[in-house]
DNA sequence: CGCGCAACGGCAACTTCCTGCCACACTGAC
DNA sequence: GTCAGTGTGGCAGGAAGTTGCCGTTGCGCG
């Protein structure tokens, strides 16, 4: 294959799309991370009906990502038609992934719109693909992973509508009709899932998210 | 002058621009209020050369959009150009009056975009209106708001940013060079900006703001 | 200089939040 | 039925965050 996407930088996710989406349907091998699913790899609803037995796909997720229950449903579809989806315990930037040999990466937020570099360099690949592989290995099977999260889930919009209202644990607690002590249990879940480490970080995570 | 723009829902801000750009040019009143300036009403860098005399522009915002220092500095020269703006401790939503005649509302979130419902009648615009002039009696003119307010701004985004990076107060405090004590008072104010009474809350306004 | 003023930061008392421990209730397997 | 496993919620002790108080410091002004 000649190089089709020469090294270079481009400016939004439209641009990105127009430029490599025949990449992507030509591929026989994507392995790709994201936060969240606001990206236009993951948003277009385009569930393929099906995919060829050598084609195989590749996303890694943040936890996060489980507590919205339509991206959690999505996922969930994705896995059913064969992508083999992972959570990572690790933050991770955006990063697609290419055949080896075409490397996308998230770059500098300019304005409103998000930056990528964009690599034809086997050399690269092969670099990116060590470090991909190992966050891999660490990372969950959406199944086993979401097995012991779909209660959170359930859960989640409630209680990030009371975090979000600014109410006190006592009374937030109250108006989910849980006591204090699982409120907070959930809280910490929560907090774990956004790999939050104060609840500030957890306001901020959510909202990126688009959970409130 | 006939009826323009029928009442109606409007899609997006872009529809709402083009439906309504001529009505702002014509209008001798403008009156708005909103939560920040991601907002085509305000984010267009078009601080006009000067208003007429029989011009009157009113605008009125949230605490937080002051903790952005390019925001700051847009309101400042929207005040110097003799914009009347003014600080409003109180959550407004999305509003425009035009005239006393003509009223647009922020409506709901659809999906990445939100509505607005226009309406041309002189008895809505008036209901609305006495609602606005009571919110706009007790806020607070931009420059005496904001002579209290240059050092927080100064300080802010480093502050957000070790806010949501999730360090504790005691390590936070030491990376701005700052006693405990300081570095808490510093973190109030900033939720009193905000209008927050949690920290999650906080943390879910500033990125809303855009300010992390 | 002395004075007033505002910001700083330590201290302390208080609130809110976090978490380990444990008793209790419920469920499913046997 | 017993039993183990799981989720709940009270309690307690500690960590983190909030706030008033006050002595100290630095700056401008008369």
């Amino acid at each position: 294959m000649s190089t089709v996407v020469p090294n270079q930088i481009v400016r939004s996710e439209e641009a990105l799309f127009a430029r490599t989406a025949h990449l992507f349907a030509a591929a026989s091998e994507v392995s790709c991370a994201a936060d969240d699913l606001n990206t236009w790899a993951t948003s277009k609803p385009r569930p393929r009906p099906q995919l060829h037995g050598d084609k195989r796909i590749r996303k890694m997720f943040r936890p996060g990502v489980l507590l919205d229950p339509r991206s959690a449903a999505h996922l969930h579809e994705l896995d059913q038609v064969g992508v083999d989806v992972r959570i990572s315990p690790d933050e991770i930037n955006e990063t697609i992934i290419l055949d080896r040999r075409i490397v996308i990466l998230a770059g500098e937020l300019v304005g409103a719109t998000r930056e990528f570099r964009v690599f034809d360099s086997s050399d690269v690949a092969r670099s990116v693909s060590t470090l991909y592989d190992a966050a891999w290995r660490v990372a969950s099977p959406l199944r086993t992973y979401d097995r012991s999260f779909a209660e959170l889930r359930a859960l989640a919009p409630r209680l990030l509508e009371v975090l979000a209202s600014g109410s006190k644990d006592e009374t937030a607690a109250r108006e989910l009709n849980l006591g204090v002590r699982t409120y907070r249990r959930r809280v910490a879940e929560l907090m774990t899932a956004l790999g939050a480490s104060s609840r500030f970080q957890a306001g901020v995570r959510a909202r990126e998210l688009g959970l409130v």
